[in-house]
RNA sequence: GGGCGCUUAGCUCAGUUGGUUCAGAGCACUUGGUUUACACCCAAGGGGUCGGGGGUUCGAAUCCCUCAGCGCCCACCA
């Protein structure tokens, strides 16, 4: 025989891969058929292939090559993106490595090492998905600083500002002054620490008396401007207008009063630093309080610290308190429990700093948004995210757009004089100078003349505008692509970005568009290892995805990641998911093995079992074809998998197969052997999305000429589901299970069979062959033959038994006992039915209708509550 | 502090409107089985007071209250 023993997926996967993408399976152009679209959440740029994107991506495969198959216009849409401050960070570390300090090369030198760095490692993760399969539409591979994207980001940034929504604020931001860059607020972390809290006294100017704080950061204190204490805080009401004095600068400073101080807190008295704390500034604003900066971009101290200039915030938070001792300042340090704030990217420390940045109003147009998510306009998957998006959304604030970095889209803000309030915003330095010309009114000012703001604006700025982007609706938007591909139909991504980016796109498609970006959003699971933890480089818990596709094959590693991620929950992945993977991929290659080893007859002589196992297999088919079918429906695709899974594991391989196959060295009839390779083919087809090697493969093995490739074949259409046929098997089944489980109990073994068979017992001899042929399900035809009603169909097998078999009193009723069904459910109405409180309170209707017929129950009782409730 | 969610078999999870089909699935486990597609396999089996307590109801895993534990998001007290 031909066919290996065991299925290699090393061997096959990447010439179907090939194969599929060279016929341009993938590729999709507007025609007249529905477009089905996903545009993937691009990964960074200079990513590599983490166990996340192989769950997301695989499901974003899954839905596409359903789509395929169900006839739509199939298109997902990939790319990448630039990631500023990461793609930044890593260019930052290597020229270090190569000997080059940022500060001594220009933006243009800088911006020329950071493509070189993209080129040379960018689109590997690209890469990385073609290995899983990913049917994505190369030739529309996008890049968020492609030409036509950046043009669009410009486009963007100067339509808004025209509609008056940014604007340049001086405002408290998240400060990384390690990347020495503004960081949103969810680019920050926040990690409980055990710090210390410090008590530190101020002398009161002109008295005897002192006054004393709690603070965490004593360092800060040369930016005090003020003390304040609770207005109705007895304690300290006399000090109310003195002047507290700033140990070692001597710095007098205002007592004030603000309700916003806890005089439960530390010693009641807060010291007010508006220039490091988003609380002290806004109490600053309000009593019109001085600001001093005292730190630098890189998180040293300036010389308003004196003798501490150009130290380190740590360094110095270490060396005042020594100071402070000598001083007599300090009293006293606690144990206390705190949340840092970290960079996301680069660990750091951050650092409250008052900066002038670029914001997006976001109150107006997140409006429509929110409204849609609410209206279930885009549907969010799980449910529950709604409630989060909604949260989110009705206290949503003002979006800070730029970063203090190089790697990215230049803000289109141009400068024409030395004043920062003298400048133009336009799509090019053309536009800009006529603009600059016509608001400074000098028609002198040339190009050289302005200077382009140096911040690039957040990596998101580019990505809210993706789904539009990528077909080009804002540079043109009437376009044939963006007309046919948008609204998209799904996302799927992460809960992680609901707010970075999922919301970002909803606000940006009817900001732009007027139209939802997407339809549905699933969010998948974070994936964990097996004991819960997350997976992350430090932890060293994250496998190796490439490896794993090496080791398992792909189409096991996307059944493995799939077997235990239900929507919205976390995966707890362990290799072993995969193995089960394998041992599939190898049960179903192993189907295949056996149907082409059939030697096929053509005659016309089908036995009854096949063409009962045939008119049940259509059936079963049918009936979880819906099942299927919900299943998607409700983005539930692991229990999708799940149910193919048995389909062809149980219910093909396990029965279908046993009952139609032919004794050893048999031949098959022809009619029984197209069905079962047309059961086969549609088997094939339904697991296709979730298993495309395997499945290509086999197909290729059992089509005939001018078969399609399986890619593109249709998607089964169920048919009528016979209940009857299916209870009817149902019922042998369970006959079939009872009678192996005696025949387990009792020990009769095969072997033993065989011995038995030697002697020349007669009724031994029987038993021995009925109990072998049923628990081999090829008896299935001769019962089939007694009665297909299956009530008397038990009762004559078990005639059968006792009267030809047994004749042994004693098993008489251990067999009656097991080859029993289903009899709960008859008790159980009978117990109802018994039940006097029910009885009593019933309507005297109904309890006729129970007379006529006692078995159908649950109508009747449905019907009875709700008469009951009325 | 504000919001959301979870707790069902050893593990990971299903369980729509309360009612036969509800106490389930997969994995793991136990027992038996290898010349006849597959040991990456076949067959059979054992596992749960549905987190605790209370309530509503003729009837609760499902609805209500409460307690305990866990998780996520947002805002944060120096």
């Amino acid at each position: 025989m031909g066919i290996a023993k065991s299925f290699d997926a090393k061997k096959i996967e990447s010439k179907w891969y090939q194969f599929w993408n060279e016929n341009k399976y993938f590729n999709s152009k507007p025609n007249d058929k529905l477009p089905y679209t996903i545009v993937i959440p691009p990964p960074n740029v200079t990513g590599i292939l983490h166990m996340g994107h192989m769950l997301n991506n695989t499901i974003q495969d899954i839905l596409i090559r359903k789509a395929r198959l169900q006839g739509f216009n199939a298109c997902w849409v990939p790319g990448t993106d630039h990631a500023s401050i990461a793609t930044e960070a890593k260019v930052v570390e290597k020229l270090k490595n190569d000997g080059i300090d940022k500060k001594d090369i220009t933006r243009d030198e800088f911006i020329n090492y950071a493509w070189d760095w993209t080129e040379k490692h960018g689109g590997l993760i690209l890469e990385q998905l073609k290995k899983l399969g990913c049917s994505c539409d190369w030739d529309r591979t996008k890049f968020t600083l492609d030409k036509e994207m950046t043009e669009s980001v410009i486009k963007v940034f100067v339509n808004l500002y025209e509609k008056g929504l940014i604007y340049r604020g001086h405002r408290m931001v998240n400060w990384d002054p390690q990347a020495k860059t503004t960081l949103s607020n969810e680019e920050v972390i926040y990690e409980e620490e055990q710090t210390k809290i410090f008590y530190i006294k101020y002398k009161i100017s002109n008295s005897s008396k002192t006054i004393s704080v709690a603070t965490t950061r004593p360092e800060t204190i040369f930016g005090d401007t003020a003390i304040a204490v609770n207005p109705d805080d007895d304690r300290y009401l006399n000090l109310k207008g003195k002047k507290a004095i700033i140990p070692i600068i001597n710095k007098e400073i205002p007592i004030i009063t603000d309700q916003y101080v806890d005089p439960e807190f530390g010693t009641g008295c807060l010291k007010v630093t508006p220039a490091h704390s988003e609380n002290d500034k806004i109490i600053g604003d309000k009593h019109k309080l001085e600001i001093v900066d005292i730190l630098n971009d890189d998180g040293t101290l300036n010389e308003f610290a004196l003798h501490y200039n150009g130290k380190d915030r740590f360094l110095v938070r270490i060396e005042i308190l020594e100071e402070l001792r000598q001083l007599g300042s300090f009293i006293k340090e606690e144990i206390y429990l705190t949340k840092i704030g970290k960079s996301e990217r680069t660990k750091c420390v951050i650092e409250p700093k008052l900066s002038d940045q670029w914001f997006l109003k976001m109150e107006k147009i997140s409006k429509p948004a929110l409204k849609a998510v609410i209206d279930d306009k885009v549907k969010f998957f799980p449910k529950k995210f709604k409630n989060t998006y909604k949260n989110w959304m009705e206290n949503i604030r003002d979006w800070n757009i730029s970063r203090q970095l190089w790697w990215g889209h230049q803000i289109p803000v141009y400068y024409y004089s030395s004043d920062k309030k003298d400048f133009v915003v336009a799509e090019n330095i053309e536009k800009a100078v006529i603009k600059a010309r016509k608001k400074s009114g000098d028609y002198k000012l040339d190009q050289k003349d302005l200077i382009q703001e140096s911040d690039v604006l957040d990596t998101w700025f580019s990505s809210w505008l993706w789904p539009i982007s990528v077909f080009d609706g804002i540079n043109n938007p009437d376009n044939e692509d963006f007309n046919y591909y948008y609204p998209t139909n799904d996302l799927v991504t992460g809960p992680d970005i609901l707010f970075f980016w999922v919301a970002r796109m909803i606000v940006s498609g009817y900001e732009f568009k007027n139209k939802e970006p997407f339809t549905s959003v699933y969010f998948t699971g974070l994936v964990r290892d097996k004991t819960g933890r997350k997976m992350s480089k430090q932890l060293g818990n994250s496998p190796d995805a490439l490896k794993l596709i090496e080791d398992f094959g792909a189409d096991s590693v996307r059944v493995g990641l799939l077997l235990s991620a239900p929507a919205g929950n976390d995966l707890l992945f362990d290799e072993s998911l995969c193995q089960q993977g394998k041992n599939f991929s190898n049960k179903i290659w192993n189907s295949y093995r056996l149907v082409k080893s059939w030697d096929v007859k053509d005659s016309k002589d089908q036995n009854l079992a096949s063409i009962a196992a045939i008119e049940w297999f259509e059936s079963k088919l049918s009936s979880k074809l819906i099942e299927i079918d919900d299943h998607f429906k409700k983005y539930r695709i692991s229990d999708a998998l799940m149910t193919i899974y048995k389909l062809v594991w149980e219910d093909y391989c396990s029965w279908y197969l046993e009952i139609v196959k032919p004794s050893f060295g048999k031949p098959i009839d022809i009619k029984t052997f197209n069905q079962t390779l047309l059961f086969l083919e549609k088997c094939l087809t339904i697991l296709h999305p979730f298993m495309p090697f395997i499945s290509e493969e086999i197909w290729s093995g059992i089509k005939k000429e001018g078969d399609k490739p399986l890619i593109i074949k249709n998607w089964p259409k169920h048919n009528k589901v016979d209940d009857s046929v299916l209870n009817n098997f149902d019922h042998i089944s369970k006959l079939i299970t009872n009678i192996r489980k005696y025949r387990n109990e009792k020990g009769i073994s095969y072997k033993e069979k065989i011995e038995l068979s030697s002697e020349k017992n007669q009724l031994k001899s029987e038993l021995k062959s009925v109990v072998f042929k049923l628990a081999n399900s090829e008896l299935i035809d001769d019962i089939l033959q007694i009665n297909k009603n299956a009530e008397s169909l038990i009762i004559d097998s078990k005639e059968y038994f006792i009267n030809n078999l047994l004749g042994q009193k004693n098993d008489l009723k251990k067999i009656e006992e097991d080859l029993k069904y289903n009899k709960g459910f008859l008790k159980s109405i009978q117990s109802k039915l018994n039940n006097k409180k029910f009885m009593d309170n019933a309507p005297k209707i109904v309890v006729e209708n129970e007379k006529k017929k006692e078995e159908d129950t649950r109508a009747k009782i449905k019907i009875l509550e709700i008469k009951l409730k009325k």
